[in-house]
Parts: C-alpha cells; sequence; structure tokens
DNA sequence: TCTGGGGTCCTGACCCTG
DNA sequence: TCTGCAGGGTCAGGACCC
C-alpha cells in the first residue's frame, strides 16, 4: 500500500494523440491514414510529431529527420506551424478550464489537471476525464487520452497506457481513459520498465541495469541507501519515491519562468567570427524582448556554443545589474563567447538569462550607459507590437543576410534547409 | 551527413567569507 | 596570524523532460 492509497484518484493527466500531425491533418483530410511527420525539414532536423501510420515505421519523436526519411521514404514531411499549435493548444487549455481552475500546462499538448473539487458538479473523476475527451473533440476535432490517479506521476503513466497504438494500417484504438484506482498503484507501476519512471533517461537506465534493475518493481525492492549511492542523493530519493508509487506534488497552475533564452543550430557550421557576432545580436535581441515581454531582467547571461564534432560548452558570467536590454545582453554575451575558440566551426549558438528578477528592482545609476538602450529597446517593443516583430531590428542583425529577430517557435525542430 | 529548441534540476569544483 | 571547517554563491557540465 501506499501512503496514497486512500486519496480518490482526483488527479488528471491529459495528453493529446499525435498533437501536432492531428492539427495538420485538420486542414489536409487527404493526408489522413498517411505516415505524416511534422518537423525540422532539413538536414539537421527533428521529429516533432509523427502520425501512428509513421510510428508503425519506426519513427518517433526526436529521431534525426535524416533517419526518419531513410526509414520512411514514403512519410509526408512537413514543416510545422509553431504558433498555429500555440492558438489550438491555447483554446484546448480553455476547455480544461471549464472543468477546473487547477491546469497545470506542461507543455502544449498534454497538462495536469486536480478535479478534486469537481466531483460534485460534475461527478466522478473518470466521468470528468470521458466529458473533457468529448469537450475537446466537439472543440477542435481532436483527440486525447487521459490518465486518472491519485498523484500526478502516476496519472501521466496512466494517460500513456491508455493511448492508441501504432500500426501500419492505423492508430490501434487504446483505453482513451485509464483510472488507477486507490490500492491498485503498486500492481500497475511495478511490472513497468524502469525508463518509465519520470527522470530515467538512457545513462540512469544503463546504471540501473548494471545493477540488475529492470522494472519499477526491481527498483522499489532496492534498499534507499543503495540507490543513493548508485545515483545521488536527490536521484536517489526521487526515484525511491516514485518506484513506490509516493509523488506529492500539487498540481500548481502557474510556473514562474526560471530562465529564458534561445538557441539556434545553423544549416552549416559558423566559423566566422562575424557571422557569429551578427546571429549573436539576434539571439540577444530576442532574448531580451522576452525578458522585457515577462517583466523581468537576468542576473546571470550564459552563452551555450555546441561546436561540429556536437560536443558542446557553456560559459556563463552573473553581473552586477540585471540586464533586459538587448545591447546590454549582447555585450555580455560577445565577452563570453570572446572566451571560446570558435574557429573549428561552431554548429549551434545559444543565449539564456538566468537568476530572473523583476525588471522593476534594477537600481539606475547616473553612470549607467544602458539608459539610452532601454529607451531604444522600449521604442522597439512598441513598433513590434503594434506592426509585428519583423518591423525592426538591430542594424547589425539584419546585416546577417536578413535574419530577423529570433522569436520563441522559431525553427522549433532545426534549420529548414539542408547544411552545405 | 544521426542527434532541435526550450526548459528544469542536480552535481561537483572552486572560491570567498565568517 | 595561521589553519580547518562549514556554508553559500558561482560556474560548468550532465541528464532529463516535452
Amino acid at each position: 500500500m501506499t501512503d496514497q492509497a486512500e486519496e480518490p484518484p482526483g488527479i488528471l493527466h491529459v495528453d493529446m494523440d499525435a498533437f501536432f500531425v492531428s492539427v495538420e491533418l485538420l486542414d489536409r483530410p487527404e493526408l489522413v491514414g498517411r505516415p505524416v511527420v511534422v518537423g525540422g525539414t532539413g538536414g539537421r532536423g527533428v521529429v516533432a510529431s509523427a502520425s501512428y501510420e509513421a510510428r508503425a515505421y519506426g519513427l518517433h519523436s526526436a529521431q534525426a529527420t535524416a533517419q526518419a526519411r531513410r526509414l520512411c521514404p514514403d512519410a509526408v514531411f512537413l514543416p510545422g506551424d509553431h504558433r498555429r499549435y500555440s492558438e489550438v493548444s491555447g483554446r484546448i487549455m480553455e476547455v480544461f478550464g471549464r472543468f477546473t481552475p487547477l491546469v497545470e500546462p506542461l507543455s502544449l499538448d498534454e497538462a495536469f489537471l486536480d478535479v478534486r473539487g469537481a466531483v460534485r458538479l460534475f461527478g466522478s473523476s473518470e466521468r470528468i476525464a470521458h466529458q473533457i475527451r468529448d469537450a475537446v473533440h466537439d472543440a477542435e476535432g481532436l483527440t486525447c487520452s487521459v490518465g486518472v490517479a491519485p498523484n500526478k506521476f502516476l496519472a501521466k503513466l496512466a494517460s500513456e497506457a491508455a493511448k492508441p497504438a501504432a500500426a501500419p494500417s492505423g492508430p490501434v484504438p487504446g483505453a482513451e481513459v485509464l483510472v488507477v484506482a486507490p490500492g491498485d498503484e503498486l500492481a500497475f507501476l511495478h511490472p513497468l520498465p524502469v525508463s518509465a519512471l519520470w527522470g530515467v533517461g538512457p545513462k540512469t537506465a544503463e546504471k540501473l541495469d548494471r545493477l540488475a534493475i529492470r522494472t519499477v518493481g526491481d527498483l522499489a525492492a532496492l534498499p534507499l541507501d543503495v540507490l543513493r549511492h548508485a545515483l545521488g542523493d536527490a536521484s536517489g530519493r526521487h526515484l525511491h519515491a516514485l518506484a513506490n508509487g509516493r509523488d506529492e506534488r500539487a498540481v500548481v497552475p502557474h510556473h514562474r519562468a526560471k530562465s529564458i533564452g534561445h538557441e539556434e543550430t545553423f544549416p552549416a557550421d559558423l566559423a566566422d567570427r562575424a557571422d557569429l557576432d551578427r546571429e549573436l545580436v539576434r539571439l540577444a535581441d530576442g532574448v531580451a524582448m522576452r525578458l522585457r515581454s515577462a517583466g523581468v531582467a537576468a542576473r546571470t547571461v550564459v552563452v551555450k556554443v555546441r561546436f561540429g564534432d556536437f560536443s558542446t560548452v557553456t560559459r556563463s558570467i552573473t553581473v552586477p545589474e540585471p540586464v533586459d536590454s538587448g545591447r546590454a545582453l549582447w555585450q555580455t554575451a560577445k565577452g563570453l563567447l570572446d572566451q571560446l575558440d570558435t574557429a573549428p566551426g561552431v554548429r549551434l549558438l545559444g543565449v539564456s538569462g538566468f537568476g530572473l528578477v523583476p525588471a522593476g528592482v534594477r537600481q539606475l545609476r547616473l553612470d549607467d550607459e544602458s539608459v539610452p538602450w532601454s529607451d531604444a529597446d522600449g521604442a522597439m517593443d512598441r513598433i513590434r507590437a503594434r506592426f509585428g516583430t519583423d518591423a525592426i531590428a538591430p542594424a547589425s542583425a539584419l546585416r546577417a543576410g536578413g535574419p530577423r529577430v529570433k522569436q520563441r517557435g522559431d525553427q522549433q525542430w532545426g534549420p529548414e534547409h539542408p547544411a552545405g
């Protein structure tokens, strides 16, 4: 029995089925029943979403597009429209909000819902799950799978178990709604592979395999101290709790972002310093715009560089005054980039701000050179708000062959054009 | 021609301070 | 003044998630 065995199964995890592909098929019904992939179409892209027909060929998300093409040459590859998916996602979250105010979006296509306060109005958690499925389908023409359990972790595993299966002929319907009833948690959990646990990726799975730990039940039977020794204190405790069905995390509707950043993989590696500097201006300007839009400034600036051999390094600095202007962010990032030898060629460049503080706490100094630039940033924000984000950009960014300010969702799944 | 982008969290090394 | 230690902050990297 778990600590939560007597808790009613009032946590839902709602997961849209092949979300990006399903949205595309609304506009292209002629593609229904065919292997369809949404993702980066260039040589360095990855698969973001694959239809169940495509999954039958071994295609899956995060897979290199080049490999996906080899596995399924007949698949239809679509570049995707992140903005459209965001809009649809927003409307779906509103549907969830009709049932409970406790909605915690996890990504565009999934969310946790705490419906314990809604059972009087809508019926049992399971009934609410079915009503949500129907409401989403009525509103958007899309299907989703729902897990119902006493906690978030089990609800998420339940929604995965409720999903359709892939077959060349199309999706084989799943349970659609799966309830893990109080008292059944461990029977549901323990036969699953350890990789089902949140926090067990390839590396951790390998370590556990060396200990002959293959199922969640194997892991649950392991003494906590052994696990802490093998995986470290925090990971050991975390996985031990999950393996025993314990997850105390509440459904939190609003998370405050802890970092804001942009990174971009180039179609071909960049070695020219001037090219990199211009890209850095674009990235910094885009990050600064989002910082100001969120009303925050960053105390720590991080530059990330991935080289052609895929080795990745980061350089960071904590600045005396939090930054939110494009110029200040760029200057700081440039100082960090200057520490690195980029001659071998840079595959990816990123700029992020951490240690976010409310922008208002920033103290102005008489010698603060960034003050006029704050005014300029504010003017740019107003122009972009009125005429669109492409309306204005730093001159040095415009010289980079016309790239506009970097925005969230741009080139989400890799460059569109093949390298070289 | 494998390997995106936007995040969070953890760990360990190092440095500073009391 | 020197040394050891603990604690906190910073920095870099790794692992993981969707």
